[in-house]
DNA sequence: CGTATACTTGATCGTTATCAAGGCCTGTGG
DNA sequence: CCACAGGCCTTGATAACGATCAAGTATACG
């Protein structure tokens, strides 16, 4: 899949596409012409290994892109949100699964005339590069985070990169939704339902977020989450000092 | 980084330039005409979030990428072998850092110049993508490994794809060489450099593998290493019927 | 040959998976 | 509107796997 990830990224996919909207200049706008087709909450959009024939753009609802393993174990790699291209293996076969979180709308478009397209376009093609290039990052973070977060590093990273995308609408916004279930939410995160359930009620003892139904949850404390979180950065600490480089090879 | 990855891919990266040497047909020949330069093992060839000014095809020797967390501990997300290119982040800064492990030696690129010569090559570009392609398949394997992999998994995985490499040039041979250390191996596979000695020391107790010196192991039983491994796949078992979906959701 | 580094092995602890049960929404049918 | 059924989620008890702490051993390099 490929996220449209960075705020400013996101931004700039779009906005041209308003000054010239008779040449393509933005990825999304190939696929205006498509009509919009819908899927159910929990339908399959492409199975892992099918023929990549289409590419999608999610036009609203939440996907999630998931691969089984060969004991029935599921990793979900990813969550997809509008404004997403999905499928962009590149390659003849899907690498993944893609199902409906939500109901879902999303317009097809054939993947060998997108190749084409973007192939010949000059500026179409530094657009496609860009977001690979941002996919490939997030499957780097989340090798970190796989790699050497806790428990809760993990969900609050989850759940600050949900704020994030939050914000990038509505800034000030403290309620961010989390449509997945919290099966969805471990296999993405490589824990259990019952870690995943347990670090939340954790998190709500602590107050730094509160309850807001099942399939919501509001911040309380942001600058505690994205510590919590243990990414260096992400509430703009990378400008402070680098804290005891000593403690470093803790846990994995 | 961009490895070389499936065998069949790989030799199509290169049996072309030996037809038409004049045109670049290949992604490796633009960087032929420049000079070979050295590093040391142990030494660094950029660091993560340097300005990306120049791509590198490894000529010879072993490189680690990696990054390094907020606490200072470190995810080595990928090892590179001769043949693949170094640095083909595709923004404007590293994403990683690089080292070598072995003495190395390497071709240097300006990136600018890349970027423009494989854009404006309808011959080069697909080759582009389909590496970054294979990278991304590889990141997902990974995540796949780290989500849900034990010890035993994620080392056989990676023996095993030691000798996937090796048998690429060298059909037969059963020695793998790990010229990495124990160290890096276990930031790989996001264990401990005790529980890669100690799983190490039970695949050889078990006669799966025997000791070849510390930089080096033989692999006694492929076909059982590929079971441990935990990819359905891996030795055409992808014929086989899929066994028991009913234990799907053990452990993580 | 001796020292430093890399690796192995052992003992213990902690985090998270697993097993099990109970509570809570949601939707359906009476 | 209420009762009930089936998910989905939470909570608790226990166990296992791997991290951590701590020696001890091999290997490379001067």
């Amino acid at each position: 899949m490929l996220s449209a990830n960075s705020a400013e990224r996101a931004q700039s996919y779009n906005e041209v596409v308003v000054a010239f909207d008779a040449a393509p200049i933005c990825l999304q706008s190939l696929f205006s012409k498509q009509p919009l087709e819908q899927l159910d909450a929990g339908g399959t959009l492409f199975f892992e290994g099918d023929q990549a024939k289409h590419l999608f753009e999610l036009v609203e609802g939440v996907l999630r892109v998931f691969k089984i393993m060969a004991d029935g174990r599921r990793v979900i790699t990813g969550f997809l949100y509008p404004g997403d291209l999905v499928g962009v293996s590149l390659r003849n076969h899907y690498l993944y699964s893609a199902e409906a979180v939500t109901p879902v709308r999303l317009r097809r478009f054939s993947r060998k005339v997108f190749e084409d397209t973007v192939g010949s376009s000059p500026e179409l093609r530094p657009l496609l590069l860009a977001r690979l290039c941002d996919e490939m990052a997030a499957a780097q973070d989340q090798m970190v985070l796989l790699s050497c977060k806790n428990a809760e590093e993990r969900l609050c990273s989850f759940l600050l990169r949900q704020l994030q995308r939050k914000r990038e609408q509505d800034r000030s916004c403290s309620i961010v939704d989390l449509p997945m279930t919290r099966l969805d939410i471990a296999d993405y995160l490589g824990l259990t339902i019952e870690t995943v359930s347990r670090t939340m009620t954790r998190l709500t003892n602590k107050g730094i977020v509160g309850p807001a139904g099942r399939h919501s949850i509001r911040i309380l404390k942001a600058r505690m989450l994205a510590h919590l979180a243990g990414e260096g950065d992400e509430c703009d600490d990378r400008y402070s000092p680098v804290i005891s480089l000593d403690d470093a090879r803790r846990r994995h």
